[in-house]
DNA sequence: ACCTAAACCTGGGCGC
DNA sequence: TGCGCCCAGGTTTAGG
């Protein structure tokens, strides 16, 4: 899925375009993806978009909320022409529409009384709560790769792969490294490289190497200013004359510079 | 507590 | 063209 910077990116446009409108009808064309009574939200107003992590939540006038997790393949787009992709199609009373697309039927749409329910699992958010106190707190506690506690969603919510991979880069540390071996001046600057990715990220509108789409059908940009991600085999940008490998930790592709990340 | 593999699914890309 | 295999931005669960 979308990760942080792509979940926000469709934070911020929905924030603009469905907070007032009221829900008519939902289509419901797999029932997989949606959890819940949708009895319990048509005829409902929306009263605000959050998002937690990688979890978007689209608050509703009577105190329950839709949370949705796109995971893989899941997009959101207003006015979109359904396909046979389209997992739940939500008909606003103004005659706008928000389609649930899902190509590989791992996302959701769930009714929720109380979102801590879903969102205390998660640690916390780099561009929120996430201290250099507490990130450091963390990583000490830790004998595993960094680079799977920085995409652990208990320890530290809304990095994946591809930004987990970049924020190592920018660090210059090997993403096999041990949490608990990172020296207190690099926990700094892995803080700081992270939040950048994921700000950039979002400046970027999202990374559309894949599925990703924003709530107008658009790609992102970031995919354009990837460090290594998905670069195996290209020369690193440093010009250290290095190439990017690719390893698998964690069961996923890990992509790093052997000699700028040694 | 650690790790790995498989599972949930579909489809694109590649080698043969 | 077509088949088989591998891969994919996520998360959960089962087994060693």
């Amino acid at each position: 899925m979308p990760e942080l910077p792509e979940v926000e990116t469709l934070r911020l446009q929905l924030s603009q375009l469905i907070v007032g409108k009221k829900i008519k009808s939902i289509d419901i064309l797999t029932t997989k993806s949606f959890i819940g009574n949708k009895r319990q939200v048509i005829g409902k107003k929306i009263i605000g978009v959050r998002r937690f992590a990688k979890i978007l939540v689209i608050d509703l006038s009577n105190s329950l909320s839709l949370a949705i997790h796109l995971k893989m393949s899941g997009q959101l787009i207003l006015n979109g022409i359904p396909h046979k992709h389209t997992r739940v199609i939500f008909q606003f009373s103004d005659g706008n529409k928000l389609i649930f697309n899902d190509q590989r039927i791992f996302g959701w749409i769930k009714v929720v009384g109380d979102i801590r329910s879903i969102t205390n699992k998660l640690g916390p958010d780099p561009l929120k709560e996430l201290t250099i106190a507490r990130f450091s707190t963390i990583l000490k506690s830790s004998k595993k790769p960094v680079k799977l506690l920085l995409m652990d969603q208990g320890k530290i919510a809304g990095v994946g792969n591809i930004y987990a991979n970049d924020a190592l880069f920018l660090a210059k540390i090997n993403p096999k490294r041990k949490a608990n071996e990172i020296k207190e001046g690099s926990i700094a600057i892995l803080l700081n490289c992270l939040r950048k990715v994921l700000k950039d990220g979002i400046k970027w509108k999202g990374a559309s190497k894949n599925h990703f789409r924003d709530i107008y059908g658009q790609k992102g940009k970031a995919q354009e200013h990837f460090y290594v991600y998905a670069r195996t085999g290209e020369k690193c940008i440093n010009n250290c004359g290095s190439v990017i490998q690719k390893i698998t930790l964690g069961g996923r592709g890990t992509f790093f510079c052997p000699k700028c990340q040694s």
